[in-house]
DNA sequence: TGTGTTGGTCAACGCTTGTTGGCAACGGTA
DNA sequence: TACCGTTGCCAACAAGCGTTGACCAACACA
């Protein structure tokens, strides 16, 4: 459908390193999109933006990457490294979710690209459910009770986590962003053990 | 600085109704530029689309609010119209907030266009900010034993409230749309109640 | 009846966007 | 040396954007 074929005849090179020539530049044009996705969106983060960013030619992108859409595909990414919680105590769950999550927001800013473009593109918004299913809802598998309850305690879960990234990472709600990370722990984390561990509440 | 000055010569008509003629077709232009945002976002939300959507020429939009600016200020204006809770059994704080969130953004598009646009423009950001400041903090303000932890427990809420807002409404991640009014209402007002009265947790 | 204001359309402007194709240099390989 | 795939730049395209100004029809009022 699409012209990225990676199907270019690799291993170019005689020396033995299996890296293209052009990897640099390919490196370059993915890290120069993830700046731009993250701090402008989908639509103002103009490929001429990427191309003059990484310093070369937008024609580059759409050859390396078939088209804006492969652009984005390509530099956003995400793997959650979600720890295994069953090796831990039980009562430390929320505090370990909570940790972990705001070590992978500031990490690098792959994660603020994948939600400042899921507000406003479709296929961002798919991306972030393809997340959700493939990694969030697995690891809340292995430590709830009843697996029935596991994608609504998983989603509870990701409207606390994604709260905070928002207000914090995106909007910047002064008193969120000032907000200390160990006094966000402290507040969070009990919320997070409640929704994945605590009784369901009458309703 | 812009050019949307509302002085020209008001009570046009002879009758006594206040109303100038064009008010239908201005309203008519807000309406449209509300689905607008709330569906696209600020930058494809294109005043074009409005003004095909309201009937009329791209121009007279321009007319009535000056510029794109113009026309996102005067259609996107929130009162989150929330209640007097120091009326309220204090054990109930949260359920009510809740309860009140869910309605605000299930009455119009208003709140996700907001949440579309603040997202991916300053303004936009800069407006929920100034919401957050003038509506949410007073309310807080009104419950909080500590007024010097106000902000940091409204804001608290805010991560939480804008977290399902943002899951159920805006990304649509499958079991956050599906949850039940009732349950989603049942598992975060223990969470607002906390954030709002409970003591300080050890960080 | 004439006149000025208002509500509205039309056509165009300058600009930016994603995207394309041609062409020049480089660098291994035969 | 001659070749050929790779890397890169340049110039341009068509489309869409916000925005502008000229122009017309209807109306209110003297």
């Amino acid at each position: 459908m699409n012209g990225s074929d990676s199907s270019t005849t690799d291993s170019a090179s005689g020396t033995g390193t299996g890296r293209r020539r052009s990897e640099a530049t390919r490196d370059a044009i993915l890290t120069a999109a993830r700046e731009r996705f993250a701090s402008d969106g989908y639509e103002r983060a103009t490929i001429r933006a990427v191309a003059k960013d990484a310093g070369i030619d937008p024609s580059m992108v759409m050859r390396y990457y078939g088209n804006k859409e492969g652009l984005f595909a390509a530099a956003v990414t995400v793997d959650l490294k979600l720890p295994d919680l069953t090796a831990l105590p039980r009562e430390e769950l929320g505090r370990a979710l909570v940790t972990h999550f705001l070590d992978m927001w500031e990490e690098n800013e792959v994660l603020t690209a994948l939600l400042r473009v899921g507000v406003t593109n479709d296929a961002g918004a798919e991306r972030m459910q393809a997340i959700f299913r493939a990694q969030l809802l697995p690891t809340a598998h292995a430590v709830c009770p009843d697996p029935e309850q596991v994608p609504t305690r998983a989603a509870l879960c990701a409207t606390q986590l994604l709260g905070l990234a928002l207000t914090r990472y995106v909007l910047r709600l002064p008193p969120a962003v000032t907000l200390p990370r160990e006094e966000a722990v402290a507040w969070l984390a009990p919320t997070i053990q409640r929704y994945l561990t605590a009784a369901h509440p009458a309703a």
